[in-house]
DNA sequence: CTTCATAAAGATTATATATTCTTAAAATGA
DNA sequence: TCATTTTAAGAATATATAATCTTTATGAAG
């Protein structure tokens, strides 16, 4: 079940995660990064051809080809990827599904939703993706 | 698109503030809430019944049926509701979508997303659902 | 007892998302 | 040049969610 963002979203984070924290420039074949986080070569190859089209992804085809960071890790940061796939919708919509979200008319929970969505939205801009190779590298050991 | 709840889980709610705002004990047709609230009648219907199942709501079939609270709005939280119908996994399962959560192996965010965890159960578990009544028939009457 | 409005129940359809499959194009190296 | 490995592209399938429709049971009122 979706929780905040789409399978594609928690997807891309992982493989961008990944590819910060092994920090080799050369690119990675969609098998191996498919291999390390335990999910479909098909898919997350798919949701990197797409991260490819936003830039921030480079690919290369053919033998010895795969994927890497378009950017040094130190220039990417999360929200990057989740604008790139998801979108900033979730930071912009009623929690509680009323339309026309405003200060006018606020849904009953406004004042702390809205503290909630500018923390969630700091936590995603603050650090850039070297900041968290160590604790990605650990994760992955685990899967 | 599905922001945090289910667009089931967001009528839930919405319907559940709504009667819980307008504060008559009375049970009110399945239509004048879809009505009031700008969504389709089968679907809150829908909706209601199966919160009917759960306990939170009071169901009455035949001419002058409908739905009501079936307890004091004060006696009622939005957790309850959001237990009942998407249930507490968004507390429980990592923002990056990892597998296995646990302190031992934390996931690049752990820290921070679960501070917010906790900051939106919170928001959810404070307060009963009479203290919304005020901006919920605000809200309602600029749909 | 009959009529009517309603919820209950469950089947059905529609839509979005997730996942897999197939084919083509590219790049490498023999 | 040719075989091989890989991404690109997009079709096809599967699954989950959203929404609607149909039928039945219920209960109130005439
Ligand atoms: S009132 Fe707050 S939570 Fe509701 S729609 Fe506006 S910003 Fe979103
Ligand atoms: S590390 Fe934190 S965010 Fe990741 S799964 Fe565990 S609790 Fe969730």
């Amino acid at each position: 079940m979706t929780i905040i963002f789409s399978k594609k979203c928690e997807y891309g984070l992982q493989a961008c995660l990944y590819l910060a924290a092994i920090n080799t420039g050369a690119v990675i074949p969609s098998g191996e990064i498919a291999k390390q986080l335990k999910i479909p070569k098909e898919f997350i190859s798919k949701i990197l051809q797409s991260l490819t089209t936003s830039g921030l992804i480079y690919s290369k085809k053919g033998k010895l080809g795969g994927f890497s960071l378009a950017k040094d890790p130190s220039k990417i940061k999360l929200i990057d990827i989740v604008t790139a796939i998801d979108g900033l919708q979730l930071f912009e919509k009623c929690v509680l599904g009323f339309p026309n979200c405003s200060p006018d008319t606020p849904c009953p929970v406004h004042d702390k939703w809205g503290e909630l969505r500018t923390k969630a939205y700091q936590m995603l801009t603050d650090e850039t993706l070297d900041a968290f190779t160590e604790k990605t590298l650990r994760k992955i050991k685990n899967l």
